[in-house]
Order: C-alpha cells, then structure tokens, then sequence
DNA sequence: TAATTTCAGCTAAACGATTAGCCAGGAATT
DNA sequence: AATTCCTGGCTAATCGTTTAGCTGAAATTA
C-alpha cells in the first residue's frame, strides 16, 4: 500500500503538499497540484484513516446496535442508516444486541474499543444503569433511536407510539368491533408499553373494556406471536379484531389465523403498527401504522453529527415524529364477521 | 484521555512495560505488575485501538458490501454475518453498493482506507477490471459471496443458481405447463445468468420452446418485476406459468398478478429462486428454492478468517452450495388452469 | 574470581498521517 | 538599493501505541 510519502517522492515534492492537496487546506501551484495527483493516480494512493484518524482523534466510524437485526423493520433502519453515514462521510459498524443486556453491554464496551465517533443506539432497554455507566463515562455523542430509557440524558428519536396504537384501535372501533383483543409487544419497553396505552386509551374513550385473556403480550417476534395469537384465536369467545404491536408478529398472527383455518378479515380482522416492505402483492395487505423512517434517521443524523461536531450540548433533544394509519384489507366491518358466526 | 505514558509515569515504569501488562506479551514481575494495574485503574485507562491498529496494521473490521441492502436476502445475509463477525471477534462494516459500479469502486476505496481486515464482497460485477485493480493492488483477504467475478483469483461462495432454476423449472413442467415464461435476473450477473440457464436446460430436457416474449430480464428489484409482470400478463397469450429468478422480484410479479385481478395460482402459477423470510402467514406461498444462506456466511468467514490469519494461499476455493425446492400454493397442474381459459 | 548466560525492564524507532513553524526568494514599499 | 512583506513549500514534531534491540545486574558455570 501505498504511503503518502510514496507519493511524495514520486510527486518530487514534500508529504506536507500531499497532505494540502488531499484536504486542500493550503494554496497549492496548479503544477505541483496536477503533479501530485497524477502521482496519486499512478500509485493508487488512499490515505490511511487509521494514520489521519490517531491524528485527529476520529475513527469516521458511526456505530448502529439494534436491537433484532432479523426484524425487517430494523434491517431497513440499518439500510436507511448506511445511505445517511455515506452521505455524511462516515461508515457504519452494525451490531444487534438481539434484545439482550448482555449483548449490548458487550457491543458498548467494543463500540467504546473501536473509538466510533457517534453511536445509533436502539436500547434494549431492561437494564439502563449499565448504559448510564457505560456511555456518561467517555462521553461518545449518542443518539437512542426508537426507544428510550433515560429521556432526561440523552438525545431521542422516537415515534408517538400511544397515537399509533390509538390510530389502530380507533381504525377498528370505526368498523364496529368491540370484542378487540391485541398481541402487544414487551410492556418494559417504551415501543410495547406505549402502543398498548394507546389502544386502551382508544378502547376506553368508547366505552369499552377487553376481556383480558385476549390481551396477550408478546416479544415483538413471530414465533411467539404466532403461539399466543393460536391461544387467543381457538378460544369460544375469540376476539373479532385484533390489535398487533408490529410487523413481524402480524405476519406470525397471520400465519396462525391460516394455520387455524379461519380467513383474515371474514373471520377475524387485524391491525397493526409497523409492516413489512414489499409485500403488498401479497393478499390481504395489513392495516398498519407506519413509521417515517426515512425521515426518522435523516434526522437522527444530524442531531449526532451535530452533537460529533460542536460537543455535547447541555440540554438533550427529542424528537418525536407521527405515525400514518395505511388501510389494507385485514380489516371487515363487525357485522360481516358476525354475521358468519 | 489518559494515553499509556500517562500510566507509565503513574507506576514509575516505561510505555514498554505498560504495554507488556496489557498484552501480557512479556514476563513482568508481580511488583511492578500491580504497581502497573493500580496505576491502570487509577486513570481510568483504556488503550487507543486507533494508534494500535495503526501499529499493527490491523483493524478488527470486516467489511461486507452487499449489491441491495433493501433486499431481504441481503438484509438477512448481514444479519447472519453480523454473528458470524462477533462469533470471531470481528466488528462489521456495512456497504450497500447499490448495484452501481462507481459505488463499489467508492466503497472499496473506503475499504482500503479503513485498513479492514477482511472483505466479504457481493460484486455488481457488470465491470470486473477495477475489482482486480482495487483489490490484487492491495490483496485484502476477500471471499465474493453469491456471484463469481473472475473465479480463478478469488475465493468465492456461490450457490448452484443452475440448479435453481432447473429444479423450479422442471417442478412447472411436472405440473404439466407448457407455456412457461420468466422474469430472469440481469444476465451480466453470474446469479442471473444461471438462473436463466438452468431454466432453458429443463424446458429444453423436456422439448418446450418458451416464446421469446414471455422470457424477459428484470433487475432482482421489487419494481422492475412488477412492470415487466404486467406486460406479459397482459399479453392475450400470456404464459400459464413464471419461473422468477429472485424473492422480491416474486413479490413484484404478485403485486401485478392482483393488479390486473388475476388469481395465483389459479390463473398463474408462480415459482421463484430465493425467498422472503417470515412471510408464510401469507397466501399463497411461494413454491420456491432456497439458500443454505447460514452455512453460506459461516463457510465464507472460516475461509476469510484462514486467510486473515494465514496469509493469502496460493490457490482460490470456490465452494458451491446446493439450492432446495420448497413447496407452498403458488402452483397448480396446468390442466386447472386450462380448465378456467 | 572471571567469564558467560539470563532476563526484567528500558530506550527509541517505527506506523502514516497532520500541521506549526520556518525559510527562501519574489513583489511591493520607501 | 535596502527593507519589509508575502507566500508557496519544506522540515520536523506530534498523535498513542508496539516492539526490536539494548543495558546492566543477578545467576550460573568453569
């Protein structure tokens, strides 16, 4: 590999000029300018980033830990996210914490090793002393993205997850059901907790109260979305309509509701918050809330690079964007489904 | 930030011995051992990995560059070699190439700048010239994962995409269609290429002549798919059946099967290469092949790490995996279909 | 006792960039 | 003509590690 002292000597002229061309960050001749980058040509240079990096105290390296990489909702946030660190000059260094603490606090001790000058972080969120410990001693810029443990400390990008979850309910309360049940996700995280306000907020401004065993909660994963919604579905008094807390677990209650031999929406509507991209030539396409995650990460960059380049600010920043209710087909009105029992 | 001479000072040893503690790479005595450790603790010392991979020229990275980081495959590629990376010490660094040479060439570049240890590599490969440059320049251990660029130099993990194509295809014929058509992937892309033909072999075993029109080249993408779908299928003699060479291209074609209200597989059947994970709550299913992708990823790593560890071995294994027919609804007996014209 | 070996721990030279500070020589000023 | 001012480009120090090579005292051997 080539140094720049390589190009240097090749270039007849002194590392310093290289190192001006390469930045410009000194007046060059336009004939040691050409001559220095033809020789760069030549010989193929690329600075080291290692070498520049322990000069300028960065590495260029953004880290993203989310919390379950085999979720399509995440696996786009890391697309989003490699085209915005691109954009921005940095690379990404992706880490899944697969929703454990241990994991993360593994990935936070690497992240840290690593010297990444920003951190994406969706906590796992069961245990936020270690990451107070972890993060507030070597204060590297960090913004948590989609969760929140500590609101007071750090920099946030969330969705109004209680609205997603109200918009859902409403959309279903509107066709007339009232025996609602919901697979909602892990009611310690803000996304679990916050979606399941939400619907009993919308349940109760119209009077009405769900039976409990059709509330269940899930892990945000399909499997065990797919063995609770079986529980809830095979029950006498199953719900009408169901209130699913994301994506994947919709697609795991799907498959339920067709394993059971019932059809969605005839025999059961469902409605959910987040979805899986793509898949709309498939049939019945969910009734969802969606997330503006472009705009989502957009913005969490800048907040991380802002806080990169001009030091942490005293008072943290959260942004909280707005979830759309997208209508599909897994919803029927109440007395369609009546009317087939 | 303390840096090692601020520790050496504090124990009243050299940089040297400081650094014996930490890699224990020489005998310190217990004295100064301690003396070393207390003054470690003391300052709240945690070595540069930057100046030390400057030092040693290692990173602790490895790169992945994937042609579509919006493709579920892709996506679950990366989250498999996320683990792999961890499993092996490694952090990973995320590029999304985009399908675009100049951004390859860009991503290599960084690459190189990064001074990662590794490449996994999914090649655009429409140029192959600049990856030689790019990469025998500067030989960073490299395995190319799913396509082939110049098999001789490199070391490659590939799937049999022959086979796929033979085994949907011939799973088409033995439901009796004759009129087979197939959105093929990019013919430039060994991936396309050998999907497209495994097809002909199988149609050309059994004697069947596909009709020019009904056999047309998408770009694995989600949007491409469903134009050219709509196209054939608008077609008065459009074909009974669709061999698709990847999973959201399947997708798109499904997307215009109920655009132009079409039912699959009563009035089409569909099979495809490559799946959507976790989507078979949905109906129908996709009679599909599909990849071995967590052997894939593990089979590469043990290859990239060999070559990390033990230099770059003069001759390139090319290991080549089995694709599997999996069954679901997308298919039926040709005689169904006639039945219903 | 003198010569040799051993080895804990030190010194200083890298790694490859950036950049403060310097120098030479041409232009401008007096 | 002498002085000052610019300014393009160079020299060399620096970032924080690792490590080859050295030193000198203790241990071993003859």
């Amino acid at each position: 590999m080539a140094t720049i002292r390589d190009v240097a000597k090749a270039a007849g002229v002194s590392t310093a000029t290289v190192s001006a061309v390469m930045n410009d960050s000194a007046y060059v001749s336009p004939e040691l300018r050409t001559r220095v980058q033809t020789a760069i040509e030549e010989l193929d240079y690329a600075p080291s980033t290692v070498a520049r990096n322990l000069k300028r105290g960065k590495s260029q390296l953004i880290a993203i830990s989310v919390a379950d990489l085999s979720n399509p909702f995440f696996s786009h946030i890391v697309c989003l996210a490699e085209a915005a660190a691109a954009a921005w000059g940095y690379s990404l260094v992706v880490f899944n914490s697969d929703e454990k603490t241990e994991a993360e606090k593994r990935i936070l001790t690497r992240i840290r090793a690593l010297s990444c000058d920003g951190i994406l972080l969706v906590p796992v969120g069961e245990a936020a002393q270690h990451l107070q410990r972890d993060l507030t001693g070597r204060t590297i810029p960090t913004v948590m993205f989609g969760r929140v443990v500590d609101d007071r400390r750090s920099d946030t990008v969330t969705i109004d997850n209680e609205s997603a979850g109200r918009q859902a309910t409403n959309y279903l309360l509107d066709l007339g059901h009232r025996r609602i049940g919901s697979i909602t996700g892990p009611l310690h995280l803000t996304t679990g907790k916050g979606r399941y306000d939400g619907m009993m907020q919308a349940l109760q401004a119209r009077g009405v109260t769900p039976l409990p065993e059709h509330v269940r909660s899930g892990d945000f994963r399909e499997g065990a979305a797919y063995s609770v919604a079986r529980e809830v579905l095979e029950r006498p008094d199953r719900p009408s309509a169901l209130y699913v807390a994301n994506g994947v677990m919709a697609l795991g209650v799907m498959r339920a509701v067709s394993d059971l031999g019932l059809r969605c929406p005839e025999d059961i509507s469902i409605a959910s918050t987040d979805t899986i991209p793509g898949i709309s030539g498939l049939r019945p396409r969910f009734t969802r809330t969606e997330h503006p995650a472009n705009d989502m990460i957009n913005e969490a960059f800048r907040m991380l690079v802002g806080r990169i380049n001009n030091g942490v600010q005293p008072t943290p920043r959260n942004v909280v964007f707005q979830p759309t209710l997208v209508v599909g087909e897994s919803c029927a009105p109440v007395l369609a489904t009546a009317a087939r029992q």
